[in-house]
DNA sequence: TTGAAAGCGCTAACAC
DNA sequence: GTGTTAGCGCTTTCAA
């Protein structure tokens, strides 16, 4: 392997200054004589240079990257937030650096701290936890912010929030319409606002319409695709069952589906179900899966946007972007209900 | 917004000089005294400084990012691709620049630029098109490189590959094992090496099988997740239907089940249908999809493996996954046989 | 139209 | 133990 070509590597060859070079590759109107160019073309060919962006971003402290920090890309929600932000940021030339916080709050801090240094100039975060320290410190040097799901409650922090609390409201609601009075929420452990405010949403609903009956099965470890396994055994052994579930997510759902359906309890015959986000894949689920949709390729454009509008010097915003109830196999009239 | 502090602030509110600091900072056992230490320290808190990676890349020359080249983000396959690699990653203290090639060659050639004028250590990617030019450039400068699926046959090279041929082949043995004689292979465009190899395997087990029946199913178009249904509908329009389908992957498949089903058409009562890959969820459709596991999260930590052992000077090597079929519920006995 | 040179933030060789 | 300084690759001001 040869050493890099620099920048005065091409200057030498193609017997001219760096300044020129320069110049020449920042190809902004100044002018270079035709035959000057051509011999820099040459040099730059014949060594294959390819500039050191670093040396650059040194001098202008123009960095073109904008960190992206999820809590996990093995839940499909989160790859079509990625696909939205990834769109929009090809279009502007910024590249992605990726972080998987695996819902580890001190993960998430070593990731934030080594973004900060490596100079992004934004960062989008779905985060965990409230170290509003490090947010802060995030804003204070300069760099774009902006929090998806659960809120960043800072200022100059850009907001993609969803209403949750409503989502679930609404995903009770047609459970109780369709006869349902023993209502189940399962969830993966509350750490996360945007999970509290299910929960919210779900006993609101209950409230609102009189249910005393309640049960909140939540386990302590996140466990990916095992999430719903455990919550199923959990349900069944601790009795009194519910009618309907409403799942913390789709993911989840398809977990607890799968497990009730090993332990001969069929869905929606024994059990409804009501999921949450409205996964591509949970319209081809079998029965396809009633859930709350929450736009996911569209919540990733409107951060990356917005964060763009704030590195231009724009006021950061807040936008809430309202649940849609989406009714498909997983959920039926309770048995005897007309 | 406070401008960076640099690592000169540090030093002078220290009251020390600025190597003092930096050897602070590396923490490489360079002898300091206590008392400086607590100064230097002390200074960074108030300062709240954070050092600018920037400034050492240039120095050192040592980067710690990778790039990573897929074609596309929301096939659940690679996200679990990408869980592997960055587990590997974050072991290292690496981090991730993802790219999504759109399966654009253009695209993809863009962004191996930018990865290299970004000063990458090593590149992972899922190649399209056969740019040889490009992909020697890329070792010539000293970056590692791994590639995925589609083999880059350079020297250098880490490789992970998949039998393609054998899983195709080991899919239709399947199928003509349960009696059926008329099989199809419905696929995305075949501008990948990957998804000819699959066509190879499927042609050679008809063939080896004396099987004349042979209908390739093939689409213009990269459309994601429309891809099946046009597929589908192309199918059903040719007439002389088969009796089971291979698909060139899950995603595709689903996308072809969705479509029949809609059209009356049950699998796997009326046709029999395999599906490649295996992603996590293909075991919780209904009916739970027959197809051939290709380890995606292995792919991922197999390929940043071999990448980091190549950054430590060791030799480039070749893995070969072998495919595994997965037999579960969306393949059957052909109508009329025992 | 071109070149010389300062300097971005940092590391490391050398000096004390 | 600590400081001085050159220089990594680049942009940009100033001068010619």
């Amino acid at each position: 392997m040869d050493k890099k070509a620099t920048i005065n590597d091409v200057a030498k060859v193609a017997n001219v200054s760096i300044a020129t070079v320069s110049r020449y590759l920042s190809n902004n109107g100044y002018p270079i004589k035709e035959q000057t160019k051509l011999s820099i073309k040459n040099a730059i060919e014949q060594l294959s240079y390819t500039p050191n962006i670093v040396g650059r971003m040194l001098k202008t402290n123009k960095s073109m990257d904008i960190g992206v920090i999820i809590p996990t890309i093995l839940n499909p929600y989160y790859p079509a937030v990625i696909y939205g932000i990834e769109k929009k940021a090809y279009e502007k030339g910024y590249n992605i650096l990726l972080c998987n916080s695996q819902r580890d709050a001190n993960r998430q801090k070593q990731y934030v701290n080594t973004l900060i240094q490596k100079q992004v100039k934004g960062l989008i975060i779905s985060s965990i936890g409230d170290d509003y320290l490090l947010y802060s410190d995030i804003v204070n040097k300069g760099i774009g912010l902006v929090s998806l799901e659960d809120e960043i409650n800072l200022n100059k922090v850009g907001k993609v929030l969803f209403n949750y609390e409503k989502g679930a409201y609404m995903a009770v609601l047609h459970l109780l319409k369709l006869g349902h009075k023993k209502i189940a929420f399962l969830t993966s452990p509350l750490i996360r606002k945007s999970r509290r405010d299910i929960l919210k949403g779900y006993i609101n609903c209950l409230k609102d319409n009189n249910i005393a009956y309640n049960k909140v099965v939540e386990i302590n470890e996140e466990n990916e695709y095992e999430n719903g396994a455990l919550l199923g055994a959990k349900l069944l052994k601790e009795g009194d069952l519910p009618t309907a579930i409403l799942a913390v997510n789709d993911m989840v759902a398809y977990g607890i589906m799968q497990y009730l359906t090993q332990n001969n309890i069929s869905i929606p015959e024994d059990m409804s179900i009501v999921g949450f986000d409205d996964i591509k894949i949970s319209k081809m689920m079998n029965p396809a899966l009633t859930t709350i949709r929450q736009p996911s390729q569209k919540t990733g454009e409107l951060a990356a946007s917005m964060l763009f509008d704030i590195l231009e010097g724009k006021e950061s915003k807040k936008i809430l972007l309202e649940p849609e109830l989406v009714i498909r196999a997983s959920t039926k009239k309770i048995r005897g209900e007309i």
